[in-house]
DNA sequence: TTCATGCTTCGACGCTAATCGAAGCATTGC
DNA sequence: GCAATGCTTCGATTAGCGTCGAAGCATGAA
C-alpha cells in the first residue's frame, strides 16, 4: 500500500515536545525571535537553534531577519490549520496540558488562532453570522452574501479592500475547544484585527488568551443577539 | 505559555515510519487484522504488536477480537480527519511518497478517505451537488435543503433512514490532492456505499484506490452535468 | 576598535525507542 | 489431545536524536 502523502516525518517533526512548544508558541500569530522560542520551549538557545533549523527545513516556520534578532513565524495557513486539527484531536482524548485550570478556561472563552478569534466567543460570532444570512457555499468555498456585505460594513470594513492574499476570503477553521467551526481566513483575520482596533478584545502577553473588555462585551451581546 | 491541548505526544504517535503506515493503511475505512498490518507498514509481527498497542493506547485505533484473528480500524471520524488533515500539509510540500506515478495519479481520481469518496470525483461530485443547492449552513452545521432530499432520494437513498451514529449527517472534509472540501459525514458514507452497490466504484484491492466502472463514468457524467 | 548581544556550529554524552530472535499464550482445526 | 496459526511478551541490541557546554561568527553599540 503506501498510499498518498508522507505524513510520518511531518509529524514526527511536530511530535518533539520542544518542537511542538515553539509551533503552538506561534499559533499566537505573531513574530517571535530565536531566544523567546527558547524559553517558550524550555530549553537552551543552542537546542532551540538546532529545532528551528529543522523546522525551516520542514518548511513549517518561517524565517526573517531583522538586525541582529531573527524572527519566525508559522509558514503558513495550511501548518496552522494541521495543528489546530491536531490540537482538535488531542483535545477530545483529554490530552489536555493543563488539568483545566483557569487559564484553561480563558483559553476556551477566547483565544487567538494563528490570526483569527477562536474560543466560544469565534464559533458563537460565526454562528450568528450565519443565522442572518451572512454566508452562502458556492463551489470555490465560502463566500459573503449581499446581506453579509452590510454585516461587514457595519463594523467598518470594506470586504473588496481586505489586503490580498492567497487565501480564501472566508473559511472554516475547526475549533478545538468547542468542536465546531469559526471563521477564519482573510475576513477572519481582518475581524480579529478590527475588533482589536475597537478595543472590543486584547490580547494578553506572552498568550494566545484573548480578554475581552468591558465594551466589547456589550458589543458582542448586541451582535449575537 | 504552553497553551492549549498536547499535541507533542499525539504527533510523536503518528511520526513513527511504520505506525504511520499502519494509519495509512486504515485510511482505506476496512479492518485490517495485525498481520495485515505488520505487512503493510513493513515490520515483523512482533514490532507491529507493539505498535498498535501504543496506537491503542492513544486511543487512534480500536480493536475487535474474531476468532483467533485481531482485527483493528481507526478509532472514529476525528482520527481520520486529523490524519487528512496532516496528508494536506505534506501533500502541498511535495511530501509524496511516489514521485507522482500511475498510482498516485490514480489515487488523485478517486479514493476512499476513511469511508467516504475523495479525490477529483469527490472533490466534483459535492461542488455539483452545491451548484444544485443541495446544502444550506445553519449554526449547527452543513444540512440538506429540500432540494438536497430529492437529489439524495433520487439515487435511492433516504437521508433519514441512515443508519444512526454521532457524526453529523454532512460534513466537509479538506481533499489533500485537490486542496478542496468533498462530502463527509454521515451522508458521505451512505453515497460511497451506495456507489458500490451500484456498481459505479469498486475497490481496487489492498489500496485506496477506487475504479470508476464504465457505468459509473456515464452516470456520474449526468449527474456533474 | 572594543565589547556586548543574539544566534549558530561543533563535539560529546546519555537516553529513549525501534527492531528482531526466541519463547510463551491463546484459539482453532484435526 | 496434538499440531498449527495468530498474536504477544521478554530480552538484548542498536541507532538515532535531543541535550547542553564551549567555542565561533555575525551585528550593533560605545
Amino acid at each position: 500500500m503506501k498510499d498518498g502523502p508522507n505524513i510520518a516525518t511531518l509529524a514526527a517533526l511536530i511530535g518533539d515536545p520542544a518542537r511542538a512548544n515553539i509551533l503552538t508558541a506561534l499559533m499566537s500569530g505573531k513574530a517571535l525571535t530565536a531566544s523567546e522560542l527558547a524559553h517558550e520551549a524550555g530549553v537552551t538557545a543552542q537546542t532551540a537553534s538546532s529545532h528551528l533549523r529543522k523546522l525551516e527545513d520542514g518548511a513549517l516556520i518561517a524565517r526573517r531577519q531583522q538586525g541582529r534578532h531573527r524572527y519566525f513565524t508559522l509558514a503558513g495557513d495550511e501548518v496552522a490549520r494541521a495543528l489546530e486539527g491536531l490540537m482538535g484531536l488531542a483535545a477530545t482524548q483529554g490530552q489536555l496540558r493543563t488539568r483545566t485550570g483557569p487559564k484553561d478556561q480563558a483559553l476556551r472563552t477566547a483565544r487567538v488562532c494563528y490570526n483569527h478569534m477562536a474560543g466560544e466567543m469565534g464559533v458563537r460570532l460565526y454562528r450568528a453570522m450565519q443565522d442572518r444570512g451572512t454566508f452562502r457555499t458556492t463551489h470555490s468555498g465560502l463566500d459573503l452574501t449581499p446581506e453579509g456585505y452590510d454585516f461587514v460594513r457595519d463594523l467598518g470594513l470594506d470586504p473588496d479592500g481586505l489586503p490580498p492574499s492567497r487565501a480564501p476570503l472566508c473559511r472554516e477553521c475547526l475549533d478545538w475547544s468547542m468542536r465546531q467551526s469559526h471563521l477564519a481566513g482573510r475576513l477572519g483575520r481582518a475581524l480579529l484585527s478590527r475588533f482589536e482596533d475597537l478595543g472590543w478584545v486584547a490580547r494578553v502577553p506572552d498568550s494566545r488568551i484573548l480578554r475581552v473588555s468591558r465594551r466589547g462585551e456589550k458589543e458582542f451581546g448586541r451582535i449575537l443577539g
